[in-house]
DNA sequence: TGTACATCAGTGAACGCGCGTTCACTGATGTAC
DNA sequence: TGTACATCAGTGAACGCGCGTTCACTGATGTAC
């Protein structure tokens, strides 16, 4: 009984090689594998390239058709990740109605809502720990920046709507949706990093109403 | 040559013994050290025990003289840096005058100027990962909670001093100085992991007044 | 004032571990003829 | 329809490294008598 690998959920079962041309396949899991140990582990330095390789159920060097290096896997998983809160709160504008006031709401809720259900990850998003060496990647600070530009964009869109309809009375919507997801990120953050704060109970319409000069509904 | 320490600003230097009865000097090398390996690299798996004690130019078992364990030794740190950071706005309110508005803007300048000169401790305090075990440690969640309560209590003792001399319409100080301290801490945390972003110039007025209901002046 | 001794501050060598990465390989599977 | 072969997906063993930690130690310094 020496092969006790600590703490995996996953049983590591060798798994069955893919068919020829499906090698890709090993790619998505090995994204989906080190998502996994970010989001129970919460930190990223229990995602290895050996760790990720023992989750998928593969040998180590078998990560390497796939990715170049350890950071890369990082980028991937980031990468994804965005993708995911993205699409996340695409979902929320999609079910939230017509009044720009819900609307608003219903995009910070998610925001936050996922923040929570995958802290690891969304620390890591904008922890900025995993980068590689920024001069040696191929991931400009560019990149970066953009790689939040469509939730910050709807931000200003919902916002700018909000102005449109006479329920916000923000001068300019683009600074005051930065300034939004500044304390939708702060508390997220926060969140995802200590367990137990006695938050107020109505922090979100607070940081909402606060920085978007949000007429009382 | 073959003792390079790839980078290591600071030239390791062997130290001279300490004095009997001042070995506990030692310890104050160590924290130190390990918050300029923090300070430096930005990134807290850049500090490991020999890493430190290269730094302070001790054999890497001398360590164990003073600190238990590895995670200790960045608790140590985070102790530091937040006693570091309170004395900081503990300056700054000194040397704000008496304008309620003033003493309430200096305070938010000067945290976040805390933290664009220590980034790197700036994310290890609130990030959470160089947490050891809880279970295992003598620090409570409760103790880092409270390891961030002066902060917080100063944020609300000045907002209230608005609130008293009629500048701000704050109806619940307390809790809009938790909204302001996140959206402090996000821009702070932001700044701190993205070298680059293009946020509004009054970004900081945008957070402080809209958080806080403070009249514009 | 001199000396034996306890204490203190710190050392050097060694350990086992998991890591990232390399290398030459294996064996199944699709394709060309 | 059968077979040789190229390609593809993945492996097993090994490497050197830095890490945290342990152990028995050394040598300077203060203290008791």
């Amino acid at each position: 009984m020496s092969n006790a690998t600590t703490t995996t959920p996953v049983p590591d079962v060798p798994r069955t090689r893919n068919r020829r041309g499906e090698g890709g396949r090993l790619r998505d899991d090995i994204v989906a594998a080190a998502a996994g140990l970010l989001d129970e582990a919460g930190d990223e330095h229990a995602v290895t390239l050996r760790s990720v390789a023992r989750r998928v159920g593969v040998a180590a060097p078998s990560i390497y058709r796939h990715f170049p290096d350890q950071p890369s896997i990082m980028l991937a998983v980031v990468r994804g990740t965005f993708a995911e809160l993205e699409a996340a709160l695409e979902a929320a504008l999609a079910g939230a109605g017509t009044d720009p006031r819900n609307r608003l709401r219903a995009l910070s809720d998610a925001y936050l809502d996922y923040a929570s259900e995958h802290p690891g990850r969304y620390r890591t998003m904008f922890g900025g720990v995993w980068m590689p060496d920024l001069s040696q990647s191929a991931l400009t600070e560019n990149d970066l920046v953009s790689l939040g530009g469509p939730t910050l964009g709807m931000l200003t869109d919902t916002l700018e709507a909000c102005v449109a309809e006479g329920v916000a009375t923000s001068t300019d919507p683009a600074a005051d949706a930065v300034a939004l997801w500044l304390g939708l990120h702060g508390l997220a953050h926060q969140r995802a990093s200590t367990v137990s704060f006695p938050w107020p109970g109505d922090i979100v319409t607070r940081l909402v109403s606060g920085l978007t000069h949000l007429d009382p509904a």
